[in-house]
DNA sequence: GTCTATAGTTCGATAGAC
DNA sequence: GTCTATCGAACTATAGAC
């Protein structure tokens, strides 16, 4: 058991800065969020980050790909158990795959994560580096969900499913970190922090979004 | 009629600069675009940005109030005419709401504008000059499509519309920048660049998700 | 109104000691 | 594995000529 212990290991160095950069890329954006900045958020020199990851965007990329990956790996299992009990209902398809992200946003690794914004952040970027990231990270995954809302949906086409799909993600993503938008727009009927209450209107929003792609006419002229 | 021409005046360098501006900070936020990148872009010299707009915010409020102001004053006068005539569906709403948006995209001034992602970023932005920015450029519009939405669907309360207006922009907004995700999701079904058919998908899915929210329980634990 | 030139700061990355 | 010190480049902003 000695040498590189599995599971919940002490925080390491390495990790630190993982959070660190997370916190800081989330907060101003990748060009926002410099070396010197998330070195010292982490409390280690500015020249361990360059040891660990050799350059900020293999930094970027270590940081992404770690939570991305935790977020997948819940919603996949999920989807999984979820499908080999029968036939899952599309608001549990939903659920399964907002879920993990509101969760792993509050990884009680760090206070307040905004790791939404940040996948909306990159998704969007002019770098091909970025989009590529996203590509690698997320599209094995969401064409499983995408699957899964067909096999759910009779008459979901394929461009359904898949706008249906970007619309869901959409829509959670753009919630999920704190704007205070919705506590000003709803005059404090709804609040920002109550990622719940968020989440279950959406899961009945998007279902039934979605239930509407499955009936509607093919149009296009 | 000498002086401050009205309407579609003669593309002055002040102008240029904000279109050089929206094109680079939207493709690079904030941080990423850089003055003189701005600049260059814009066939002028650096230190005329700063002639016209003082500081690096104060041009990014100017290039940001322009088109946020184009695209409300668009949506707000669609809006009044739908009440005029009467009461107007769901659907025709939340038409009024997405088109401009997309239309400025559009805008021939500027091949490719990304101006829907500019909006996803500084609405999640940490410095409070930019969630305040936000607010002052869409609020009071973003107020008056909730009351209408309320009014259209008897039972959508408050609460219930304020999430819902935010769940119908967070999914189209999400879409209108060209990422390249929805071709490669559906193997080539549905396309980024169609944005007329992806609007059409838009309207489908959130009027859908707007009655949905209208007629389900209050829930809450 | 537009330019050149530059001051002063901060950035990513590296060298080298321990 | 972690540190201090520093290099060279890029940044925002201003001064001052035209």
């Amino acid at each position: 058991m000695a040498g590189h212990t599995a599971g919940t290991a002490k925080a390491t160095a390495k990790e630190d800065i993982l959070d660190a950069a997370e916190a800081l890329f989330a907060a101003r954006g990748f060009e926002g969020a410099s070396m010197r900045a998330i070195a010292e958020a982490a409390g280690v020199a500015q020249a361990l980050l360059h040891y660990h990851y050799k350059t900020k965007e293999g930094l970027f990329e270590a940081m992404f790909t770690r939570r991305s990956g935790a977020i997948n790996r819940i919603r996949l299992a999920r989807l999984d158990v979820m499908l080999a009990r029968g036939r899952p209902t599309v608001e549990d398809i939903v659920e399964a795959l907002l879920r993990p992200t509101i969760e792993a946003g509050h990884d009680p690794s760090r206070g307040g994560s905004r790791f939404a914004s940040l996948i909306l952040a990159t998704s969007t970027a002019e770098g091909d580096w970025q989009k590529g990231l996203v590509a690698r990270s997320y599209d094995s995954m969401a064409e499983r969900f995408i699957a899964a809302l067909m096999g759910a949906l009779p008459g979901l086409g394929r461009a359904e499913a898949t706008w249906g799909y970007l619309f869901v993600v959409g829509a959670a993503l753009t919630q999920m970190a704190p704007t205070g938008r919705a506590d000003r727009l709803s005059g404090g009927a709804a609040r920002d922090e109550d990622t719940d209450a968020m989440l279950s209107r959406a899961v009945i929003f998007a279902a039934a979004g979605l239930k509407a792609l499955a009936t509607a006419p093919p149009d296009d002229h």
